[in-house]
Formats: structure tokens, sequence, C-alpha cells
DNA sequence: GCCTAGGATGTAACCGTTTTCAAGTCTCGT
DNA sequence: ACGAGACTTGAAAACGGTTACATCCTAGGC
């Protein structure tokens, strides 16, 4: 005859409360709650769970508490140094105050980008942090019915009714183009990153338009080129530009990528910036004020943005009120490479 | 009186079940094995949850199954452009599997690295990619315990007992010494990155070592600089051994952007790359080429590493026989910052 | 026509936590 | 000395799935 005893094949807290001799209840608490716990079951609680080498199953405690501390990101690619930077910020803080991160990528595309929203839902993050307000209908559908909140980064927009944080990249750009125009520059080409699909890009390109026209600048519809995010493709745009028969004397850039590619071809072709051509940048990368000439840029606090949507998000969760648009200063950074136009242009 | 009725409280697998008119199993199996049940049970059960919005409950399904079809990454840090990639092309690869990826970083910091793969571990991972082989001591017990497969990535050590798939960073370092030396350099300098908690460093710094070890060449301790990954930093270095009496006609350097650095303080200082010094870079970066001059430099295949350890670890919880140490072939890419040393230096 | 093998489906016991609720123990003020 | 709170603690029911096992059907083989 057997009598009930402890047996072995416990697992778990339940291990881990035979060990100390109390209940799971009593485990649990300790864990989560140490102060509603009294000192001499904590210290045996510990000390079982160090001899026992235990580590809490963070699926079960999920399923059970119905919170995960962790939180959902989707970026365009994780190969961009903003978003990489970014994350990166993120996840710092994230780690700071107790919460995972689960990071996913979208590669500009909505409907990969409504299939991780699923698939972040499904694995119960807590909120999810997005790149810019540019969604699938369904997304926010998805959000709304499982009640997950969200925050759009990168953007500040606060006419609309979601949360968001982030630089007002039309103003931003904006404030660049006028530094060439102020310069004395009238012939101005824009060089942007690819608009689909992304209202950061489009921003940048509305605000140097706006500039332009209310100077009652001309824009040629040759005098604007989109590019993806390579040097090659920058570098092209710029022998486009520069073998115009009517070119630009500055050129704005929607990235540091794309300036810096101007900047290559400019002298590889021979024209001197800013001597024949000015440049500006956008974002300002480490390594854009190295460059010769270095790079006149707007420069983004990447880090602040996305720490701070973290903090929104933990905010919210915790019950706490928070400011729902949140706008991060920019600056703009003039170095070398723009200067008046050459005087026989101007 | 109130008859046992469908209550609304339904949640989850339960609520599609009833919905569908069949068991909680048969749900289950539909979506996990769709194979096992009939064609007209799967439609009603395809339909009822396409109605109710139904997202499975993964660490439910985590808890009940003890797998969870995710692995863990733990890399030094995600603002490096060489782990952007890498964690890309995995993360990539394993969302074509059906797998998702938990990203954390350690910040070259062991400790951290131990207290990340504890987290990971309790998220439930079915495995783990770690970065190269130089780990906390108690990691490896607490894999071991946990029975937690996993892969050191970006590093060849087929004499060591854990799998591990990447480059020979020795064997590269040694092809990048040797080109230099070829070209008829004696006095060759080093700047690489910080060898602290970082095997895939120190590896390259011994492979420049013994090649010029090899040819008897001396390495004054002045001509070896470590410096972290930065342009500043690099070229803070650069500055350093240029200034010296006696300065090496070449830089072998740890990565790209310590070369990048050198290139700039050369120009800065009025040397010629390649005709005063040459350099050699470590990665073969995206810039790498376009730069003037383009740099001359060790190709490694980051992508295919990533991927090929994301297969590793897939393969062998598929239970399948996998080769646990594979290398990844560097390439020597020869550009314009080397040259052979000048006459009166030779 | 009967027996059996095998496929489709349901039942219900887990998976490892948290948490509600009740019970037990102290601490005090009166 | 006694009862009201305030704390500690434990028992047991969730949480939302998976899966071993039982059951029911159906189709063949004899």
């Amino acid at each position: 005859m057997l009598i009930a005893n402890e047996k072995s094949g416990k697992q778990g807290i339940r291990a881990v409360a035979a060990r100390a001799g109390v209940s799971t209840a009593t485990v649990s608490r300790a864990l989560n709650n140490p102060d509603a716990v009294s000192a001499s079951l904590r210290a045996r609680i510990t000390q079982a769970i160090d001899a026992l080498g235990y580590i809490p199953h963070a699926p079960a405690r999920i399923l059970s508490s119905r919170r995960s501390r962790t939180l959902g990101a989707i970026v365009p690619t994780i190969d961009n140094t903003m978003f990489a930077r970014g994350i990166a910020s993120l996840q710092h803080y994230l780690s700071s105050v107790g919460y995972m991160l689960f990071l996913t990528t979208s590669g500009y595309d909505l409907e990969v980008e409504l299939q991780q929203a699923r698939n972040l839902i499904s694995r119960g993050v807590d909120g999810l942090v997005l790149r810019g307000d540019c969604h699938h209908e369904g997304l926010r559908k998805l959000l709304a019915d499982n009640a997950v909140p969200f925050i759009n980064v990168g953007i500040y927009q606060p006419n609309r009714p979601y949360p968001c944080v982030g630089t007002n990249n039309e103003a931003a750009a904006h404030r660049a183009a006028s530094h060439v125009i102020e310069l004395g520059h009238r012939r101005i080409g824009i060089v942007s990153a690819l608009q689909r699909n992304n209202d950061r890009a489009s921003a940048r390109v509305a605000g140097f338009r706006r500039a332009l026209a209310e100077h009652g600048l001309d824009l040629p519809p040759q005098w604007h080129v989109e590019v993806p995010y390579t040097l090659d493709d920058a570098r092209e745009a710029a022998r486009h530009l520069l073998n115009l028969r009517e070119r630009p004397t500055a050129v704005v850039c929607g990235n540091d990528v794309i300036a810096y590619g101007v900047l290559l071809e400019a002298e590889r072709s021979g024209f001197s910036v800013p001597g024949d051509l000015s440049v500006v940048g956008f974002d300002d990368l480490d390594w854009s004020r190295h460059l010769r000439p270095s790079l006149t840029t707007i420069r983004v606090p990447t880090d602040e943005t996305w720490q701070r949507a973290g903090e929104y998000l933990v905010r919210s969760l915790a019950g706490e009120q928070t400011i729902m648009h949140r706008e991060i200063d920019f600056s703009l950074i003039v170095r070398e490479s723009t200067a008046p136009p050459p005087a026989a242009l101007k």
C-alpha cells in the first residue's frame, strides 16, 4: 500500500513549494509580490529556487495572469540604422522596467504588417509599437477588437485619434529646404526615399515642396527623384540630376544615405560640394559629420523617440494617464555641404 | 428553470468549437493537422474562426504542447550593421518555416547574456542562437540543465564540442595580413576592435599576428591599437599611428568601420592611401566599395551564416541529423586602398 | 452477414502558473 | 479578556490550448 507521498515527478513551482514546505500560492506571491510573504518563508523559498535552478515558465504565467509584460514592435526593416538604433533604445528602456520586446519586420508590406500583428497578439503581447500611421485597414480593427494598446512611432500627427510620438517630418523637411533657399538657391532638387507605404518619407517630401512653393520656386518633375535606401540608387539619382541640361544648384535628400550617395557622385563627376552643388541630408547618422565635406542635415533624436514610445505604452498599461501625441524636436545641423549657389547661377 | 445551454461566456477555442458544433479537440486538429479532419468539418471550423475573429493563444498552446516554435537570439548589440543584417536574415528564414524569433542584446556583458538566456528559456524558446563561444560559465550549465539546443554563430571552431557556424576569422585575418605582406609591406600596424568578451575580434588579431610572425615581422606594441566600434575612436587610433616617429606603411583593421576611420584620418593628415599607407578592412559593408579610395577588405557572408544557424536549430528540433560545425567561406576583396609600400620605405 | 481494422470525432486530463476566497494567526484598543 | 481588523497562508478553480484514450462509423474481407 502506497502512502500519498511527495512524488519526485513534481515540476516547476510545485517542486519549489514542496521543497520549501509551502503552497504554490505562497511561492507565486514570493516571486511576484515579495512583501506579501514573511521574511522567513521568503528565505526558504529563495533557497529552494536556487537549489532547484527553478525558472518560472512565462507562458503559464501569461496564460493565468493575462499579462505578458511584453510589447511587440513591427518595423519595416531592422537593416536601417535609424530603426536599429530606435529598437535598441526601446529595448533598453523596456528591459529597465522589466518588460521584454518581441520584434518583427514587415518590409514595408502592409499585409505582412497585419499578419505580424496577428502573430504578436497571438503571442500575448500587452501592447504594440508601430512605425508610422500607414497601416492596413484590417489592422485598426484587429487592434480595436482585441483591445490592444498601440502607438505610432516616428511621426507627429496631433489631429489623428491615434497615439503617436515622433518629430514633425513635414516641418523638419521644410526647415531643411528653407535653409538652402535662405542661402540664395532657387533651383532645388529633391531626392527622396520611396514614398509608398512610408508616411515619414512622404511627409518629408511634402515639407520640401511646401518650402519651395512658399517662395514661389518651381519643382520640375525631373528634379524630384525617388530611390530605395542604397548608395547605388542614390548615386544613380544624383547622376541623373547632374546630367540634366538645367540642373539644380542644391539637392535636399530624404535621408543621409541618399545624401552620401549624392556627395559621392558629385565628387566623381567633378562637381564641387558646396561650390557647385549644395547638399542637405536628413537623420544625422554617426558618420555624417565625418564626410568630406561634412553633411548639413536634420538631426532627429531617434533614441528618445522610441524610448518615449515605450514609456507611453508601459504607463498606459499601468493605468496612468499619458499624453497621446508627443512631438520630438528636430534641429538643423549646418555643416560644410551647403553654401550659397555659384554667382553665375543665382 | 435554466436549461444547460451554451453560455456566451465561452472564449477561445471553445467558442469556435461551439459555433462549429464540434469538440475543441477537432478544432485543435483542424488548426495543427488539417488532414486529420474531414473536409466538411474543416470548412465549418474555418468559417467559425473567421466569424469570431479567433486568434489562437500562443502561451496556452506552448504550455500544453511544450513547444513554442520560437527561437531566442542574444547578440551583443543590434546597433552594428553586421549583427543587424544577420538578425534580419535569421528572422527572415525562421518566419519562412513558421518559427518566430525572440531577440535580446547583451552589450558584450557576459552576466547580461546569462540573464537574457534565463529570460528566453523562461519564455519557452525551443533553442538559442548565441554570438560566438565566449560565454559565462553558468550559461553552459543552464543550457545543459534545461536541455536547450543552441549554436554559436560567427566563429568556426571544429575542435570544440559545441555546434557553431561561421567563418574562420583567424584564417581570414591571416589572409588579409598576408595580402599586404605580399605587396611588400614590412611595417604593418593593427587597429583591432575591443577583444574583451569578443572572440571574433581576438581571432582576427591572432590571425593578423600569425601572418606577421610567419614572415618574421615585428609588431611593436605601439603598432597595435584597440578601439571601440566608432569612427571617432578609429580616427584617434589612426592619428596615433601616423604621428609615430616610426610609422607603419600598412594598417590592417578589425572591421570596415575602423578602416574607414583610418582612411578619413589619413586624408586629413595629408597621407595618401594607398600611396603612403595601405589600409585593409574586414566585413565588406555596403559602403566600403564606394569609399575613395575603395576599401580592400574581407567579405563575410553574414546573411548565409545566420540563416544556417537557424537551419541547424530548426533541423535539430525536427530530429534531423545535422552537421555541428559549419564553416562559411570568406574572400579577400582587393580594391584601391592597398598597394606596394613607397619605395623609400620598403 | 459478421467480424475487424482503421479513420473520424469526442471526452477529459493535463500543461505550470495566478488568483479568489476562506481560514488561520496576530495585534491592539477597550 | 475579547473581538475587530489586518496579515499570512493554503486550497482549488481558472487560464486556453493539446493529446491520450475511448468511442463510434464505415468499409472490406471472409
